[in-house]
DNA sequence: ATTATCTATAGATCTATAGATAATGC
DNA sequence: ATTATCTATAGATCTATAGATAATGC
């Protein structure tokens, strides 16, 4: 039993840690099949066998991201929280969850989805299949918030975006002054505590009406 | 007279060209020698004979817009401004001069430059040989900050790394927005102006000693 | 004569698949 | 019988260069 788990387990998803580590590292277009297949020890023709693409073998780390963070969203829905607390919240599942992979995953996040037209599409496609169909509270308290006059008229999709956009970024500055000799990690930390304040002041500076 | 003016500028400029579009839009990796040439009209082979390789027509580039803004600076000198107002000159020459060519110049920046520690140490070289050695003034003046405690310890090029860091990312955080439906360019603009205040306060805060 | 341009191609990848072989489940 | 794995290779790029041909400067 022990054997069969371990088995079934072990190349399927060596392969899925050694991608996500390529595409964080290379991004998606220096990543390769054949240095992916290094990294997980396996023939090459493996990660065709069980993800059939590239493209696929990509979403599927994308799609498992996106997933892992919903019982922290939904956690959410327990509590009767003003609308600021809760941007709060989520942005705090974000910090704990899906950053702290990779140093790298706020420029990925940043270059490969946001900036990149076509991958946004996908991204709003996960951010539809996942969040939206999972937290319908989240999407009433957001229109909630709208029918008030509170916020201005978003789509949850545009909503996340936003969110994303705005925290991507200043994690990207962060990461670039902590890796500054001149700087280092004290002053990196310090600015993380900055930039919290300043970015929520920013979102609620765009979600005005 | 004109002719020959022309025909000396066309292809050898037409390709900077064309290859500058490529590489904003594609990012490095995955610009193409190929589509270069197609872009600027000419046989590939055209962009070997001028700029020997991929990888050298990238620097001549990088070179050139690094080198497009010293005379913007120059002008920092006639001046004896506070340290604060230097920054923010030196933050609206750049607004003027690199990032204006598109706005996919910040996330380039961002990831091709600053996220990657092997183009970091590129960036670093051409901060030396444009800006240090042309800007002699601005190196008294931030060692005399330095030497009278108002700032921490920190090399010009370490210096400048921050600057860029810092306003790369708060403007690839305002471009994605200018792309969200639900935001538009109004929001993107009010960003603009909030982010502008907010930047200064975090770069002072990074180099607080 | 020298400089610029084109055609053709070498040589190196990379993604993806076909087909053979080994391991596993009934 | 089915599932997993490997070897070998097809087919598509991509960077770079060699060699032929046209344009330009003395």
């Amino acid at each position: 039993m022990d054997k069969k788990l371990n088995h079934t387990r072990t190349t399927e998803q060596v392969i899925l840690q050694a991608a996500e580590a390529e595409f964080l590292e290379k991004g998606y277009a220096n990543a390769k099949m054949l240095s992916i297949a290094q990294r997980a020890g396996v023939a090459h023709s493996m990660l065709h066998y069980y993800y059939r693409s590239k493209e696929n073998l990509f979403q599927v780390i994308f799609r498992q991201k996106m997933q892992a963070m919903l019982p922290a969203y939904d956690e959410l829905s327990k509590e009767e929280l003003p609308f600021e607390d809760i941007l709060r919240k989520l942005r705090d599942a974000r910090d704990r969850l899906l950053w702290p992979q990779s140093p790298k995953m706020p420029y990925f996040v940043l270059t490969e989805v946001l900036a990149n037209p076509q991958n946004r599409g996908m991204l709003l496609h996960m951010i539809e299949d996942t969040i939206m169909q999972h937290l319908p509270f989240l999407k009433e308290r957001l229109e909630n918030e709208i029918a008030e006059g509170n916020i201005r008229p978003i789509s949850m999709a545009d909503f996340f975006m936003l969110l994303i956009a705005i925290d991507a970024s200043s994690l990207s500055a962060i990461n670039i002054c902590r890796d500054i000799p001149g700087l280092g990690s004290e002053t990196a930390a310090r600015l993380q505590t900055t930039y919290r304040e300043h970015n929520m002041q920013l979102i609620l500076d765009a979600l005005r009406p």
